[in-house]
DNA sequence: CATCTTGTTGTACGATCGTTCAATAACGTA
DNA sequence: TACGTTATTGAACGATCGTACAACAAGATG
C-alpha cells in the first residue's frame, strides 16, 4: 500500500484541508470490477469467520471500501451473498470441467482426473468446507440461494453422469450388462461417496490420505462396472 | 393452556392489581427440567429458522419463558447451544445403538438395522439436516462445540467399526482375507457413503428412495467382504 | 400463617446489525 | 481547464442482538 504519487499535486480550494500531499483517496472502478471485488471479499470473510463474518462492515473492510458501497452495487446483502454463492459454485464446476478436459482420452483417466481434482486443493480444504456449510445453512430459507443452487448444480450432475455413462458403456462392450437404472444409482452413489469422503477429510484431515479416498472411489466404480449387476434391489 | 384454578383465591394485599382471579403466573421447575426445556426449544428453533433462529428471544419464546431465564440456567448463549448439540448427538447415537441392539443376532442383520435407522425418520429429515448444518458451521470457531463433537462422535465411530469388524470376521471365516487396514478403510468408506447419501436425500428427497440408499450401502459392504481384497492401494 | 430460598420476570444497556442518503470527489469528456 | 457523471464515502437511523440486574413471586419449610 504505497502512497500514490500523482503527476501534479493540485491545490484544493474548496476543501482546504491542511497540507494535502496524498493523491486520490480512493479509486473508482467499473461496477463489474467492484462487484467482483466485493464477491471475493465475501468469500474471504466466509473462510475466515464463517457465518459470523457475513456482515456488511466486515465484508466492506475486507474489500477496502466503505460500508455504503455494498448497497450501491447490490440491492441488499442477500443478493451479494447469492452472487458469492454463484461465483463459488461456478468456480468449482469450472475447475472440474477443466481437470476432466485436460485428462487423457479414456473414461478411466477422466474419472481419475475428476477424483484427483475433488481430493486436491483448492477443493479439499477446511476453509472451503466452512464456506459451503454456511451456504447450505442459507439454502432452506433463501429462495435466492435455492435458485442459484438449481442453476449451477445441474452442470455438476451432468459431468458426473457423463463420466459414468462412458465407463458403463465401455464395460458393456466387454460383455457386462448395464442398464439406465444402474447409471442413475451409480451417479447417486458416486456423488455420495465423493461428498462424504470430502466432508470427512475436511472435518478430520488426519484420518486418511487423499490418495486413499481416490482409491476408494475407483474401487467403488470398479465394483459397479466389473460385475454384471450393480446395487439396485428393484 | 387452561386457566389454572387454585383452591383458594387469595387476596393480594401488596400488589392490589384489580380482580386477580388467575392462579400463579408461572411454574417453578427444577434446574434440570428447565435446562432440558430450553435445550429442546433451542433445537426446535434451529429446525424452524436455522441459524437465524438462534437468538435468546426466539428460544425463550419457544420455551414459553422470559429472556432472562436463559442466563440464569446457562452462563451464556454459547453454552446453551453446546448443550443442545450434545443432546442432539446423544440422541442420534442412542437411537442407532438401540436399533442395532434390537436387531437379530447376525452381523448382517445388525448392519441392516443400522442402515434402516440411518435412512428413516427421525434421522432422515430435512429439518434435522438443517440443525446439523448449523452445528457444523459453529464447529470451527467454538471450542465448546469441538469438545462436544469429540466426546460424542467417538461412540458413533466405535459402533460402525464394530459392525464392520463382525462382518469382515465372518467373511474371513469363509476364506476371505481381511486385514486391519481393510477394516479402517471400510469404516471410512461406509461412513462417507452413509453420510453422503443421507445428505443428498435431505437436500433433494425426490431423487431416490431410502430403500435404494440402504441397498447401495449393503452392496458396498458386500463388495468389500466378498472379494479377497478391498480398495486400498497402499 | 410467617419466613426463606431461589426460580422467574422484564426492563435497561451497550454493541452491532442492514440500510438509507446527502455530501464528496474521482475521472471521462468537451 | 471547466464540467458532468456517478462511484464512493461516512454519518445516521431503527431494529435486534446478548447480557446484567433489581424486583417479584412460587413453592417449600417451620
Amino acid at each position: 500500500m504505497s502512497v500514490r504519487a500523482r503527476g501534479t499535486t493540485r491545490l484544493r480550494l474548496k476543501a482546504a484541508s491542511a497540507a494535502r500531499v496524498t493523491g486520490p483517496r480512493f479509486q473508482r472502478q467499473s461496477p463489474e470490477e467492484r462487484r467482483r471485488t466485493l464477491i471475493l471479499a465475501t468469500i474471504e470473510c466466509l473462510k475466515r469467520d464463517g457465518h459470523e463474518g457475513l456482515s456488511v462492515r466486515n465484508i466492506s473492510a475486507a474489500a477496502g471500501v466503505s460500508v455504503g458501497l455494498i448497497n450501491h452495487h447490490f440491492p441488499n446483502k442477500d443478493e451479494l451473498v447469492a452472487a458469492a454463492y454463484r461465483y463459488f459454485n461456478n468456480e468449482l464446476v469450472a475447475g472440474m470441467l477443466a481437470a476432466v478436459a485436460g485428462a487423457a482420452d479414456s473414461p478411466r483417466d477422466r474419472l481419475r482426473a475428476f477424483l484427483t481434482a475433488s481430493f486436491s486443493p483448492p477443493n479439499l480444504d477446511a476453509d472451503v468446507l466452512a464456506v459451503w456449510v454456511v451456504f447450505w445453512g442459507l439454502y432452506r430459507h433463501s429462495r435466492l440461494i435455492q435458485r442459484v443452487h438449481q442453476e449451477t448444480y445441474e452442470d455438476y450432475v451432468r459431468l458426473v453422469r457423463g463420466m459414468l455413462a462412458e465407463l458403463m458403456q465401455e464395460a458393456s462392450n466387454k460383455g457386462a450388462r448395464a442398464t439406465r437404472a444402474d447409471l442413475r444409482v451409480a451417479a447417486i452413489g458416486l456423488t455420495a461417496l465423493v461428498d462424504g469422503l470430502w466432508l470427512e477429510w475436511c472435518l478430520e484431515p488426519g484420518t486418511f490420505r487423499p490418495a486413499e479416498a481416490i482409491a476408494l472411489c475407483e474401487a467403488w466404480v470398479g465394483s459397479l462396472t466389473q460385475h454384471t449387476r450393480g446395487a439396485s434391489l428393484e
